[in-house]
This record gives C-alpha cells, sequence and structure tokens, in this order.
RNA sequence: UGGGGUGUAGCCAAGCUGGUUAAGGCAAUGGGUUCUGACCCCAUGACCGAGGGUUCAAAUCCUUCCGCCCCAGCCA
C-alpha cells in the first residue's frame, strides 16, 4: 500500500486483506507535510527500537504498528534496533521472542535487525569528539555526588569540581576508561550543557558509565557503556531514520536528542512523541508484568491471561485484531487515556468471527433424556462449519463444509440453558416448554429427576419426529436454540475460561501500593466439558467457535485424547446482560 | 512552588490557518432480523476543563484559573 495524497484519508482496501484502515494522525500529517516540503529527500525510514529486556506487549504493538505501518504506507522502511546499551538487563532469549512477535504481528524489518551495540566504536568516536569540543568531561564524582549535586526541579544544580578539566585529560581519562584502567563507577562522561537549565535532561547528562557486565552480543569486548540519551540519537542518526517516534515520557529527552545531533553535526533525525497505550483491566508496564510472572500469579510470559504478544497469541487472539485494534485506539499526545478492553474483545470477535468454523460443545453439562426416543439409537445430522447467512466458508478455510453430529437418546445440555422456575423472557428450556435442539429437533421439557441435594442431575423431554433438521412442517416456532452434545459421543475436554485479571485499569491502581492486591482470583477457570466428535483430533493453535459460548483455541498443552482450549473471548450476550441488570 | 506536555460524549478520537447539523469507532439503550438471545440492519447522545475577552460569528484567537501526565537512574 503506497501513500497517495490524491485519497488521503484513505481506506479504500475493499480486499478485505489489507492492513487495516488507519485515520490521518498527527504524525502521519506531519510526514505529509515533511513529504510536501520535500524533506529528507521523500523519505520516509522509522525504527522499532525494543530493549531486549523482557517480552513485547500489546502496548508495544501500538508502537510497533505505527512504525511498520507508517513506512508501509509512504513506501519507506522501517528498522527493527535493539538498543541493548545496559549489558546488565538484556538477553539474547529476549531478541529472539521480540523477533518472533514483531513477525507474528505481521512485519518484517528492512534489512538485518541492528543493534545499538553495532555502533559502539562509533559511538566512542562521538564522545572523543564531543569532548575535542569542549562540550563533554570525565566527571569523577561518586553517583551520589551526582546526584546530590543535579539541583531540584527549582533549584539549579551545582558544577563538578571536575568541570574544568582540560580537553587533553579529559580525552586520556576517557581512553583509561574505555581500556579498562578504572573500577566500575570511578568515573563518568558527562556532556557539558547547563546545570541550571530548567530541563533537568540537560544539567550534564551521563553519556557513558564504566560497568563489567558480560552483553549479550559484545561479551566482554566492552567495559564502558553508552546511556540512552547518547546511544538513541546517534544510532537513528546512524540508520538515517528520518522520524523517530516514541512515547511521551521521552519528551524532555528531546533536547538532548537535538543538541547532540547539533553538536556532532551529524544527520538529523527528528523525534516526536505519542501517547502510549493503556488498556482497562491490565497492566502494561514492564515492571508489573514482571512481578505477576515471578510472583506466580500466572504460569509465565505466555500465560493466556498476560497483554504480552505471546500471551494473547497463545490466548487465540489473532494478530489481525490487534493491529486493527491499534488502528481503531488512534494516536494523540494525550496521556493518561485509557482504551477500554471491550475495544479489544470487538475486534477479536470481529476478526474471528469471519474465520471460525462452528461446533458445538457443552461447558457444564446437564444430562437430557429424550423419553420417546428409541434406546439405542444413533442418527447422524450434517451441520456446517459455517452459517450461511455470513457468506459460508471463508477463502482461508481448506477444511470441508460441514461434519457429522450423532444425535441420541441421551444427550447433554448446557445447566444455563435450563430453569426449573424460568421467567417470561427465558427462552430456554423449562418445564413445559419446547425449544429448537440446534440442527436436530424439538424437544420438550416434561420434568426433572433431583438427587438428594436438590440439584437437578436430569432432564427429561419428549421430542416430535417430524421436527427433524430442525424446523416445524407446521410452522410453529420457538424462541429458543441450544446448542448440545450426543451423551454417548461426547469428547471430554478441558476449557480453561478466562476473565480479567484486574477489576480496572492499571492507572487507577493506587500509586505505591501493591496492585497485585486487585488481581481477580477467578481470572482462570477450567470447565470439563465434552465436545461434539468432529473435533475430537483438533491440533493446537485451531481455533473454533463453540456456538453460543464463544471462541476457543487449541493451547499448547493439548493432547491428542486430552484436549485443551483456551477461550480467547466470549460471544456477546444480551441475556446474561439483561438477567444481570435486572438481578442487581 | 522550575521546565515540558495535555484536557472534545461512559471510552478512544477527528475537528483547532474562526463560520461544519461538533467526524468516526467502541460501549450503552430501543427496535428489526435470526435454527448461535451471536453476526447483520435501523434509531438514540456532547456546545467542546472553567471564567473572562476579541469578533457579526470561537471547540477553534487572546487571557486568567483549574485538573491530569512527564522530568531530580551511572534505566530505557
Amino acid at each position: 500500500m503506497t501513500h497517495d495524497p490524491a485519497s488521503a484519508p484513505a481506506s479504500s482496501g475493499s480486499s478485505g486483506q489489507d492492513a487495516p484502515a488507519v485515520s490521518r494522525d498527527f504524525i502521519r500529517e506531519m510526514i505529509d507535510k515533511d513529504m510536501a516540503a520535500g524533506r529528507y529527500g521523500g523519505r520516509v525510514h522509522t525504527r522499532f527500537p525494543p530493549e531486549p529486556n523482557g517480552y513485547l506487549h500489546i502496548g508495544h504493538a501500538k508502537s510497533i504498528c505505527l512504525n511498520f505501518g507508517v513506512a508501509r504506507e509512504y513506501g519507506g522502511k522501517c528498522n527493527l534496533r535493539f538498543d541493548d546499551t545496559n549489558p546488565a538487563k538484556e538477553e539474547t532469549e529476549y531478541v529472539e521472542a521480540i523477533k518472533a512477535d514483531v513477525r507474528w504481528l505481521g512485519f518484517e524489518w528492512d534489512g538485518p535487525e541492528r543493534y545499538a551495540s553495532d555502533y559502539f566504536g562509533q559511538l566512542c568516536e562521538y564522545a572523543e569528539a564531543l569532548i575535542a569540543k569542549g562540550k563533554a568531561y570525565v566527571d569523577s564524582q561518586t553517583a551520589d555526588q551526582i546526584r546530590d549535586t543535579r539541583g531540584t526541579l527549582t533549584e539549579p544544580g551545582v558544577a563538578s569540581p571536575y568541570r574544568g578539566r582540560s580537553v587533553e585529560e579529559n580525552l586520556d581519562l576517557f581512553r583509561r576508561m574505555r581500556a579498562g584502567e578504572f573500577p566500575d563507577g570511578s568515573h563518568v562522561l558527562r556532556a557539558r550543557i547547563d546545570m541550571a537549565a530548567p530541563n533537568m535532561v540537560m544539567r550534564d547528562p551521563v553519556l557513558y558509565r564504566i560497568r563489567r557486565a558480560r552483553h549479550h552480543r559484545t561479551g566482554d569486548a566492552w567495559c564502558i557503556y553508552p546511556l540512552y540519551d547518547f546511544a538513541h540519537c546517534l544510532s537513528d542518526s546512524i540508520e538515517g531514520i528520518t522520524h523517530s517516534l516514541c512515547t511521551l515520557e521521552f519528551e524532555n529527552n528531546r533536547e538532548i536528542y537535538d543538541w547532540l545531533l547539533a553538536e556532532l553535526g551529524v544527520y538529523r533525525s527528528r523525534q516526536t512523541e505519542f501517547a502510549r497505550l493503556n488498556i482497562t483491566h491490565t497492566v502494561l508496564s514492564k515492571r508489573k508484568l514482571i512481578q505477576l510472572v515471578q510472583g506466580g500469579h500466572v504460569r509465565g510470559w505466555d500465560d493466556p491471561r498476560m497483554p504480552t504478544l505471546s500471551g494473547l497469541r497463545r490466548r487465540g487472539y489473532p494478530p489481525e485484531a490487534i493491529r486493527e485494534f491499534c488502528a481503531r485506539v488512534g494516536m494523540s499526545r494525550a496521556a493518561g487515556t485509557v482504551a477500554e478492553y471491550g475495544l479489544l474483545e470487538f475486534c477479536v470477535r470481529e476478526a474471528l468471527n469471519r474465520t471460525s468454523p462452528r461446533i458445538m460443545a457443552v461447558l457444564d453439562p446437564v444430562r437430557v433424556v429424550i423419553e420417546n426416543y428409541p434406546e439405542g439409537r444413533t442418527e447422524w445430522f450434517e451441520m456446517p462449519y459455517f452459517p450461511e447467512e455470513g457468506g459460508g466458508a471463508p477463502a482461508s478455510w481448506t477444511g470441508p463444509e460441514t461434519r457429522a453430529v450423532p444425535f441420541g437418546r441421551e444427550l447433554l445440555i448446557e445447566r444455563d440453558d435450563f430453569r426449573e422456575d424460568a421467567p417470561k423472557k427465558f427462552f430456554r428450556l423449562a418445564p413445559g416448554r419446547e425449544v429448537r435442539l440446534r440442527y436436530a429437533y424439538f424437544v420438550t421439557c416434561t420434568g426433572v429427576v433431583k438427587n438428594e441435594a436438590g440439584e437437578v442431575t436430569e432432564i427429561r423431554c419428549v421430542y416430535d419426529p417430524a421436527t427433524q433438521g430442525g424446523d416445524a412442517p407446521d410452522g410453529r416456532k420457538v424462541k429458543g436454540t441450544l446448542h448440545w452434545v450426543s451423551a454417548a459421543h461426547g469428547v471430554p475436554a478441558r476449557a480453561r475460561l478466562y476473565e480479567h485479571m484486574f477489576a480496572a485499569a492499571a492507572v487507577d491502581a493506587p500509586e505505591g501500593g501493591d496492585f497485585t492486591d486487585t488481581l481477580n482470583p477467578g481470572s482462570l477457570r477450567i470447565a470439563q466439558a465434552r465436545l461434539e466428535p468432529a473435533v475430537a483430533d483438533a491440533k493446537t493453535g485451531d481455533v473454533v467457535q463453540f456456538e453460543r459460548l464463544g471462541y476457543f483455541r487449541v493451547d499448547e498443552d493439548s493432547r491428542p485424547g486430552n484436549l485443551v482450549f483456551n477461550r480467547t473471548v466470549t460471544l456477546k450476550d444480551a441475556w446474561a446482560r439483561a438477567e444481570q441488570k435486572a438481578g442487581s
């Protein structure tokens, strides 16, 4: 998809397989202007720059969709660059996971993946150039002293006693830092800017520190490492990035970004910030996600309850749904806004509705006996995998159009679908009421069997043979249609049912307190389900709709004969909502 | 209390070089359709953080105030 100014707010993509339509946001408008003004030679070159210190989550997806999306729209390029300047935190395991996640989301970077560590040599040269200009010096204060003399938000800082060192001395010291002559923490390289700058970032920021730690790529080749402020702008410059898009918390850093590129006289990329993504009912900060994993609140980074891309993938969220969500949330500079989780779910349902075959499964079975149905008889009904009204099977579907479903005298239906004492608006099964068993017969409840505890253990019904296939020749209608599974044929399976991890948004969590206090203890529930036999051989990664219940994906824990499904998302349930409203 | 940002319906978000009936989506509600109470279709909502001012005319310009976010890591 190339950018065509003449049809700017384009969303015309009628193929339906395109990236989601993206509206003009302030970033794209800025790029439009840059293009019109001929800046950067008409190039657009972005980058997605994660630090390989953890797994990507849906917040990163917003940035990925932006950076790769913009590049695609303008016929430009997008690099994947690992911001690996802090060896203490970074690991190869994460770079591999990040690459896989970006690809899964549907994007491919231009050329090989880059690393800030690729530029360590060049960065050192830039540092020396800065020293030579008198714009950087080696400070030999302790970390505490540097902090104590930085001043406060309202008071200026105090110059370091080492601020006046000569260029020669600074150059010598810096080279010896690099050569490994000094212990960790004994010296740092600082920019010489302004200790009274109102922007704290500009009070002689530290550019390099001595840190003897094994780097995941460069090993022990280096003992000094650049900091973000020094490495990021110069990495952008080296790669010829035109638009350096990052989140709002880096706004204050833009000044040092511009300052360094200007002082060094190198190619100047331009930083633009946008608001990071927040979503209700979950947390999106790396720190908190780590706590969830390490605190044992979830099974791991790819727990289906996690907002990590690996978790969402395992849960069954299709990448196109995540892209669509990012497109719908939009871009702005308003911080602290929180997207509703419901929007994400809407996007997931929208994507899955088109592509998921339907089958019947019962999550909470109760036995139904059809008194007038012959004992030992089994009928097989051919049922479509895709509803005809929805246009039938999608192009991507390579399986059969239908499957055979066995019906017999004893069935299992959803416990929720029966009510002994049912209100008028309850369209399902109840004593004396007739409903349709999907694609099979109309049945009427004649009574129930209970155990000593008073629980219904069996529902007795009679069926109308004339309604075979699910329609009454006399034209009579029923309000309810229930899904069902033959008791004799139902395949046992576990279904993991998920709920929100948190009651509200992470941003609503009290600061300081332990946010895990607000964890939903019921975020995972396991149902012993019974499925129609057609899905007995479902394989990991398969996604199906359990009719009337939701979309389910076969988990990696699943084994033949021991199936495990994750409920990706429920279907909208107007009845449950109405009842809930009436109840409360 | 320094600096940098930001504030449009329940949520996200256009519009902001002044004049539009203040886009669109999600949610909600009502209705239609329906062998998934799903999908689909139709309908319903804001006077733009607050107060002044400029103007024939302001969400859009000026001003004052209020709220919220970010910055005092040798993290990114």
